[in-house]
This record gives structure tokens, C-alpha cells and sequence, in this order.
RNA sequence: GAUUCAGUAGCUCAGCAGGUAGAGCACAUCCCUUUUAAGGAUGGGGUCCUGGGUUCGAAUCCCAGCUGAAUCACCA
């Protein structure tokens, strides 16, 4: 009984059910592997073929609707690619005298949510229903914990999970009940495997370079921080996995690229998760003009692997992703949308314009910072075609080439879609000592009080000091760009599991505790029922009122439990 | 970090002039016995997020906290 005591009743039910199935010589967990030849998919597909045929299938999955009638009954099983009706008929699941298989096991100890197998042949019913007819049914897995329901008829969905919370926290009961959601992250991988099919078929490398890193380089972020024992130094969680591909492309690889997992140790809202998916590619001997053609077709093919159109829907918003994109300086974009020119603007005037503007600023921001507020303020909300912003300021561009035509500048471009930052790339910075300076203007700007300044990478330099081809870098948010080509709001619906605060256990004391203070066993649940979960918690209770409730606790709900005494009590809150 | 909203049965939700906790699905028992989100009947199931306060009395009103979401701020 102490064993059941946070159960639902539903749940003890179930792992009555349990037991008795064990009873039966049924293992409700065997370990052989069941001869799946067909999925719901397989047979919905192939459906009149395989009905004409009366196909043999031995299909699995997941019970998730039961019509029980008398000596036959219907149930919808789940697999992975859909669901099927199954009908299941006394006599020919239990051929012989004996019908506990279909009376007991069927009918009474098996579940909604339950994972069982059956072999078959498909068949349409008379209400026209296709259905695998079953002729024997193997229990593989007892689900003693209930799944919520959710129902759906015609595309309609009723009483869907819609709690993020839950969603979130039990993203497996999410895929189980809620329709539609593995899609999302089917889809997912689909734009992985169409981006690396891509790079593949044009030679370059795919590669690993360190999570686990020295000096977090590579972007501009706040990086989490760990410690090695052996060699009991810090370790920081990469930021970026930049400055190591382009190592390997001093190496000597003419293109590599890697899906990274980045970490960055910032705010979490709608479309930043502490984790999340980047991949970069570096070419040799290209530019960012060349970068640009390459972003714009390996985009174009996604969009057309995943939906066979470049025009997608994100909100209330249609995106065309055919080439080529619209391509804008930032000077540009500044003086249609803000209505300023800020080229050759001193600091201070950038300042005043950004006050005239109404936009905050700080005495911490330079040049390229104040720049930046200026174009995210006023501008990226309009660019909701994907458009390249080409040609940022040197200031915020450590890595990036100086523009061949203006010193102030850099050969970077960002894609902006739906307002939102999709891919950033440069010509890669390749002069040593041009860098080794950038590196330590970045120094200057986080001794000036800007926290995201970069950190020197003494080695990086040393590597460009051997010499770098001329080459051009690319990253995209995977995560953003599931996204936008999954037409998802939050970042949240587009990971597996997101970053959540970890869920707290109301902490409970064991019976043995309570033993401790001469407690009986038996008087442990009704103490916890009352609220006093922990030992410590009783003490300085008041000891007339709580004897009070345990005897009258006792008499209404009928425990039969001897009461304790008021010394019992009184030495139990001490 | 700020503001707003939400937290009631396994799930979706009602209830909030403060007065004995409700519905549908799910579950159990029975009837029916080829059904289609839902046949019929009966029944069980709740720390109304937590802790304080006001009150004769709080799911309901007030304060604080926890968790989540949205907006903003911060941020590639």
C-alpha cells in the first residue's frame, strides 16, 4: 500500500495490470526483438494492392484508441509514420478453448499508450475504414504511467497538449499525442542533410574542432566556463568554432565546414537557447561576393527540398527564397530606412545622430557599435525579403578583411530575413599583424567596459603568421533557419529539448526518518498528507492540534490505525 | 532584470457578488456488441502551485514566493 502512496489511481490500476500479466506468463518488457515488416505508412501507401492481396503485415506500436465490444473489438495503433485501425476478433487472436488472450489480456490489462505487436493481413471494414485484421497480438511494452488524450478527426484536433511546460519539460508525450510535431523536426534534419549533401557534392570537408576550449574565440559572447582537473585549468564551452576551420584552412583544406553546437552564457527568450546549432563553412580563394552566390543557392535548395517551391510562410509573412537575393551596403540601408549618411561620421557625430534618432547609447559603444543600434533600430524590420547587408564597420569586425575599396570598412555580409540575422560571412581576415592589431583594439574596447569584446588568440595569429589563403567564411543559425522553413515562432518548437529550469522534487522525508522520533510507519502518509513532508518540518508544530487531526483523520477515513498518544505527539514536534 | 498573463482531476477546461469543488475525454463496473474525436447507465478520482494575511468562512480578495509564457531590456 506504502508503495502506491503518490499514485494516481489510474496508475496503481495499471500496475495491477502489470502484475497480472506476469501472473499470466506474459512478460510485459520481453527481450526478444519483434519481425516488424511494415509501418502504418507502408500500408496506408500501398493500401488497395495490399487489401486485394489480404498482405501478411506484422506491424508495432503504441495503442492509442479502443473500441471494446463483445467478442470483437477495434484499436488505433501509432508508429512512426502514422496510424492504423486494428481489428481484433476473439477467435482468431485466441484460436484454441482458452480466450484469456482476447477476454483478460486485450479487453482488461492492456492500455491506452501500451506497445504491442501484431501479425495480420490488411482488410477495409465495412464502414470502409482500412485496417490490419489481427491474428496474433504479442504484448512488447506496459505503459503504466497514462498519456493524455488527445483526439482528431478530419485534420481537427481536439484537447491537444497545448501547455508549453509540459510540452517542453515531456517532448516524448508531446510526439506521442501531439500531431505534427515530429514533422518539424523531420524537417529539421531534412535542411541538414540538403546543406551537407550540398557541400559534399562541391568537395568540401566535413570536420570536428574542439567544444572544450582554451580561449572562447570566434564571436563576441559570454561563454560558459568549466574546469579541467588533470591539467586544472579552465575550459570555456565554444562560443564559435571560427578561428579553428580556419586553421585547418592554413592546413591546407581548400573547404571545410562543421555543424557546430555553440554555447553562449546569455539571455534565453524566443529566439536564443543557450545551446544551439551554427554551422560554418570556409572556402579557399573565394570572396564574400562569391559567398553570397553559394548562401543564396544552398538556401534556395532547402526551400525547394522541403516544400518543392522557394515561397514559404513564416506568421503572417510569405518568404521567397529564389535567387538571387537583394544585395544593400549598410551605408545604403541606413540612409533609406534611418534617412542618414553616415559615411565618414566621426563617434561623436554617430553619437548625436543616434540621440536625434531617439536611440539609446552608451559612453562603452565605438564607432561600429553605435552604427550597429542605428541599423537594428531602424532598419532591420523592414528587410523582411531575404536581403545581404554587405560592408559593416571595421569596429565590429575583428576578423573579417578590410574592403578592398574603403579602410573603414570590412567585406562582411549578414542575411536578414523576416528582420531577423540568418547568416553572417566575410573575406576572411589573412593578415597577421592587420589581425594581431584587431585583437588588440578589441582588448581596448573591453578595458573600456564593453563585456563582449574578443579575447586574443595568440595561436590563431601565430597560424595566420605562417599564412592564410585569401578565403571567405559563412555561418547560419540552423535553429533560425528551422525556423523560418518550418513556419515556428520559438526556437523552443524547433529543439528537442529546450533549455528549462530544472523541475524541483518537494523533497520527502523516508518512513525510516520518522522511525528516528519513535514515529510509527503507519502514521508516516497520513503525516505527509497533512503537509508534513519532512521530519524537521513537524518540529514546533502544535501538538493538540495536530493529535487532533491524525485521530480525527484516522476515524474519517477509516484507517483503523491506533491512535497515538498526546505525549506520542507532543514528543514528535520537539 | 521589468511588466503583463497563467497555474483547479491523468489531459482539455469551467467555477471567482467569498458559503459542501464541476464538465468532457481518460479510468472502473455493468449493458450493447463491426466501431470511427463521442453507444448507454452508474461510479471512483482533487495539498484548487506554495506560504502568509483579511474573514465566522478563501479555489475565489490582498501580499510574498515558485514555475511557465508573452512583451520589453540585454544579447549575434
Amino acid at each position: 500500500m506504502a508503495l502506491f502512496e503518490e499514485l494516481s489511481e489510474q496508475e496503481i490500476i495499471r500496475r495491477q495490470s502489470l502484475e497480472e500479466l506476469r501472473k499470466l506468463g506474459i512478460d510485459p518488457y520481453p527481450a526478444a526483438m519483434y519481425p516488424v515488416t511494415h509501418n502504418t505508412g507502408d500500408i496506408l501507401a500501398d493500401f488497395e494492392n495490399m487489401c486485394a492481396n489480404q498482405a501478411e503485415v506484422c506491424i508495432a506500436g503504441r495503442i492509442m484508441a479502443r473500441r471494446i465490444m463483445g467478442n470483437a473489438s477495434f484499436f488505433e495503433l501509432q508508429d512512426e509514420k502514422g496510424k492504423i485501425q486494428v481489428y481484433v476478433k476473439r477467435d482468431d487472436i485466441c484460436p484454441g478453448e482458452d480466450k484469456t488472450l482476447y477476454n483478460t489480456v486485450f479487453k482488461k490489462l492492456l492500455d491506452i499508450g501500451d506497445i504491442v505487436g501484431i501479425k495480420g493481413f490488411v482488410f477495409r471494414t465495412n464502414m470502409g475504414e482500412e485496417s490490419v485484421h489481427a491474428r496474433e497480438l504479442t504484448v512488447l511494452a506496459k505503459s503504466i504511467r497514462p498519456l493524455p488524450i488527445v483526439k482528431e478527426k478530419d485534420g481537427q484536433v481536439f484537447d491537444a497538449v497545448t501547455d508549453p511546460e509540459f510540452r517542453y519539460r515531456q517532448r516524448y508525450v508531446d510526439l506521442v499525442v501531439n500531431p505534427g510535431i515530429r514533422d518539424v523536426f523531420i524537417k529539421r534534419t531534412k535542411i541538414i542533410n540538403t546543406m551537407r549533401d550540398f557541400f559534399n557534392s562541391k568537395g568540401y570537408l566535413e570536420v570536428e574542432t574542439p567544444i572544450l576550449q582554451p580561449i572562447p574565440g570566434g564571436a563576441a559572447a559570454r561563454p560558459f566556463v568549466t574546469h579541467h582537473n588533470a591539467l586544472d585549468i579552465p575550459l570555456y564551452l565554444r562560443i564559435a568554432n571560427e578561428l579553428y576551420l580556419k586553421r585547418l584552412i592554413v592546413g591546407g583544406f581548400n573547404g571545410v565546414y562543421e555543424f557546430a553546437k555553440d554555447f553562449r552564457n546569455e539571455g534565453m527568450d524566443r529566439t536564443h537557447n543557450p545551446e544551439f546549432t551554427v554551422m560554418e563553412i570556409y572556402v579557399a580563394y573565394k570572396d564574400y561576393f562569391w559567398m553570397m552566390d553559394f548562401t543564396e543557392e544552398m538556401l534556395e535548395r532547402v526551400a525547394l527540398a522541403l516544400h518543392g517551391t522557394t515561397r514559404i510562410t513564416f506568421g503572417d509573412k510569405e518568404i521567397d527564397f529564389k535567387r538571387p537575393f537583394r544585395r544593400m551596403t549598410m551605408t545604403e540601408a541606413i540612409k533609406q530606412y534611418a534617412g542618414v549618411d553616415i559615411t565618414g561620421k566621426t563617434e561623436e557625430e554617430l553619437r548625436a545622430i543616434c540621440k536625434q534618432l531617439d536611440i539609446e547609447v552608451d559612453e562603452t559603444m565605438g564607432k561600429g557599435k553605435l552604427i550597429d543600434a542605428i541599423f537594428g533600430e531602424k532598419c532591420e524590420e523592414h528587410l523582411v525579403q531575404p536581403t545581404f547587408i554587405m560592408d559593416y564597420p571595421i569596429e565590429m569586425s575583428p576578423l573579417c578583411k578590410r574592403h578592398r575599396n574603403n579602410p573603414e570598412l570590412t567585406e562582411r555580409f549578414e542575411l536578414i530575413v523576416a528582420g531577423k540575422e540568418l547568416c553572417n560571412a566575410y573575406s576572411e581576415l589573412n593578415d597577421p599583424i592587420d589581425q594581431l592589431e584587431r585583437f588588440q583594439e578589441q582588448l581596448r574596447l573591453s578595458e573600456r567596459g564593453d563585456d563582449e569584446a574578443m579575447y586574443i588568440d595568440m595561436d590563431f595569429v601565430r597560424a595566420l603568421e605562417y599564412g592564410m589563403p585569401t578565403c571567405s567564411g559563412m555561418g547560419i543559425g540552423i535553429d533560425r533557419l528551422t525556423m523560418f522553413m518550418t513556419n515556428q515562432p520559438s526556437i523552443q518548437d524547433v529543439l528537442f529539448f529546450p533549455q528549462m529550469r530544472p523541475e524541483k522534487k518537494p523533497q520527502k522525508d523516508p518512513a525510516e526518518a520518522y522511525a528516528q522520533k519513535g514515529i510509527p510507519a503507519e502514521w508516516v502518509p497520513v503525516l505527509q498528507k497533512m503537509g508534513f513532508s519532512t521530519v524537521a518540518s513537524l518540529s514546533g508544530a502544535a501538538a493538540g492540534k495536530l493529535f487532533n487531526d491524525l485521530c480525527g483523520y484516522n476515524k474519517k477515513n477509516k484507517l483503523g490505525l491506533a491512535n497515538p498518544t498526546i505525549d506520542d505527539v507532543k514528543h514528535w514536534v520537539e
